[in-house]
DNA sequence: CTATTTGCAAACGATTTGCAAAACA
DNA sequence: TGTTTTGCAAATCGTTTGCAAATAG
């Protein structure tokens, strides 16, 4: 996928936690720290936006490892918190790094054009939300937000949008 | 998928427009009226929820058609504007008929248990959005929004739930 | 009659899984 | 050493596509 545009992601997911510190939880979890894992868990810690398994897998270079050991890992990364998986309609899924208790919930801004990703943090006011459920007698409700859109880049290129994906009107 | 509880859909979605409107439709697309479309257009116009393409082929019963047949439809159909296509996560399309103009844009409550889906009227508020747009130079924005919980009729039972499935926290 | 549409089978891309070998604790 | 993890290959699932036969207008 290209992401030409995505240095226009929010600066404040650019933060790097350090390695120790993901393989630690790794081991509180009492998961294996393989030279697999530490390789996936660096290819995450060095993006703003997230990634699917085949672009954590090119991004691996020389620590290359099998596709069905990246996506076996991000299942056990994402039980156990430390990575989170987001769907944009597109087929494949994309995983990003949970810094913190505050990342745990955010949203995206995505280029329909050159599939830029920026990370927003706005969301769907808890209290509409929480009238909601009430009104349906819903418990634990829970949202997925994405936003799709032209990039600022896009905006000079007439490139034509496939009408039939998933892209909300 | 088990659609147990989808009795709960909001009555609204059950306005069941003829046929005989949805097939002018497709000739004022200058599109074959073929029996394997009026087949699965009426499957959707009697269901309140949007089903997947296994699903309307489940439904089709004695009208039975190719899957191949209903995939290219549901294209064709989408595109046209006589149906709308969501994402659940779940890797499956599904798809609801557009009876008017005002079902162009809503959103869905969906069971994690029983895949209970519930027609929501609520939305990002528009002003976010536009703020949102503007903040990041992005044009034409719009947005996917789902609700994710557990159905009143659910709430008895203890299932537990896949955490590795796209459900926002 | 002619462009569309369909059925069938094969192709595809993302993801999962069985199993024996390799590697952490 | 004993359990977890990996690599490899095959299997699955949703979806797409090539092509010749069937069909709507």
């Amino acid at each position: 996928m290209n992401n030409a545009c995505s240095q226009h992601a929010h600066p404040h997911r650019l933060v790097q936690q350090p390695l120790t510190e993901l393989t630690d939880r790794l081991r509180a979890g009492s998961r294996k720290v393989t030279g697999q894992r530490e390789a996936i868990l660096d290819v995450l810690r060095r993006h703003a936006s997230p990634l699917t398994n085949r672009e954590i897998h090119a991004a691996l270079g020389k620590n290359d490892c099998d596709l069905a050991t990246i996506y076996r890992n991000m299942h056990t990364l994402t039980s156990m918190g430390l990575v989170k998986r987001f769907d944009f309609g597109d087929g494949a899924a994309r995983f990003e790094l949970l810094t913190d208790a505050s990342d745990h919930h955010h949203h995206h801004l995505v280029c329909n054009q050159c599939s830029a990703i920026v990370e927003i943090e706005d969301c769907f006011p808890t209290e509409y939300e929480e009238a909601l459920a009430k009104r349906h007698g819903f418990t634990a409700v829970t949202h997925r937000l994405e936003f799709f859109g032209t990039c600022p880049r896009c905006q000079k290129s007439t490139a034509a949008v496939d009408p039939t994906i998933a892209r909300p009107s």
